[in-house]
DNA sequence: CAACGGACCTGCCTGC
DNA sequence: TGCAGGCAGGTCCGTT
């Protein structure tokens, strides 16, 4: 469900409503997320104050004066700012109560999702540590596309596969890696070590510049992805190709496939994208 | 080391 | 209406 544009929107609204606010209490209806939430996020954090919310690839980092808890949304987590009152749904597994009468509330029907404590160095998370390069507000286009010919190097796995793996870039899913290299005019399917210097260079800047328009846009919305404040992501009404399998491609007009690979669906126009 | 398949879990949509 | 099957935006882990 949630792609980097998403996360990064649920991390500007998180940031928006609940930076420099005291923790009041923090209630755990449910433990057993991807892994157990640890009883020192309930235990340290009530009396303390959120200094501020940051992203790493797809985790929200939400830093105190005692430590950070890391969080990953998984397939279908969600955060959002309610009214401590609010009822309370299936599936609404944790709330951080907030001075001033609001509340977070982590929402998570797969429970594919996760909150970790990060401590007070949260970037040394064995979750975090190895993360590739941010492909969206971090190095430029030329280091983005140096760093990927580079890794790329000698490799046979298919191009999709490669952007996905979080060791090569942070935070690319299945959405924008469907969507970068169409728009970059390359096949995911070709063998990532195959691909020339240049044709790296388009690639990144396809992805900066997908990420930047649905980040822009408030994140893609397929199903069911809301930010925190209720609104749908407008993204997925532009997808060039992602669930579109049987269109026509707005480029070239040619037809839009899907293929299934390591059991995900990938779609490209084999007319535009060659090699 | 690289590549791949399976695992985690629930909900929603389609077709019979 | 009920039910089975396929599908879903993400990662981690074990096996070849």
């Amino acid at each position: 469900m949630p792609e980097l544009p998403e996360v990064e929107t649920t991390r500007r609204l998180l940031h928006e409503r609940l930076a420099g606010r005291r923790i009041r209490a923090v209630v755990v209806r449910r433990r057993d997320l991807r892994w157990p939430i640890p009883r020192t996020i309930d235990r340290r954090l009530p009396g303390t104050r959120l200094e501020r919310v940051e992203r790493r690839a797809k985790y929200l980092i939400l830093r105190t004066p005692v430590g950070a808890i890391i969080s990953h949304l998984g397939m279908s987590g969600r955060w959002s700012v309610v009214e401590p009152e609010a009822p309370v749904l299936a599936h609404d597994h944790v709330d951080l109560h907030f001075a001033g009468g609001v509340t977070a509330r982590y929402h998570d029907p797969r429970r594919f999702g996760a909150l970790l404590w990060g401590g007070d160095d949260p970037g040394e998370h064995p979750r975090l540590v190895g993360i590739g390069p941010e492909p969206w507000g971090g190095p430029d286009d030329e280091a983005i596309a140096r760093h990927l010919h580079e890794m790329a190097r000698g490799r046979r796995i298919p191009l999709r596969d490669f952007l996905l793996d979080g060791r090569v870039l942070a935070g690319v899913g299945n959405i924008y890696a469907s969507e970068a290299a169409h728009r970059a005019g390359i096949r995911p399917t070709i063998a990532a070590g195959r691909i020339s210097g240049p044709r790296y260079r388009r690639l990144a800047a396809a992805l900066r510049g997908v990420l930047d328009e649905s980040v822009s846009r408030g994140g893609t919305t397929l199903r069911d992805y809301a930010s925190p404040d209720g609104r749908a992501g407008e993204f997925g009404e532009r997808c060039a190709v992602y669930g579109r399998a049987g269109e026509p491609c707005d480029r070239c007009g040619g037809i839009i496939v899907r293929k299934v690979r390591q059991a995900r669906s990938l779609y490209y126009c084999p007319s535009c994208q060659r090699g």
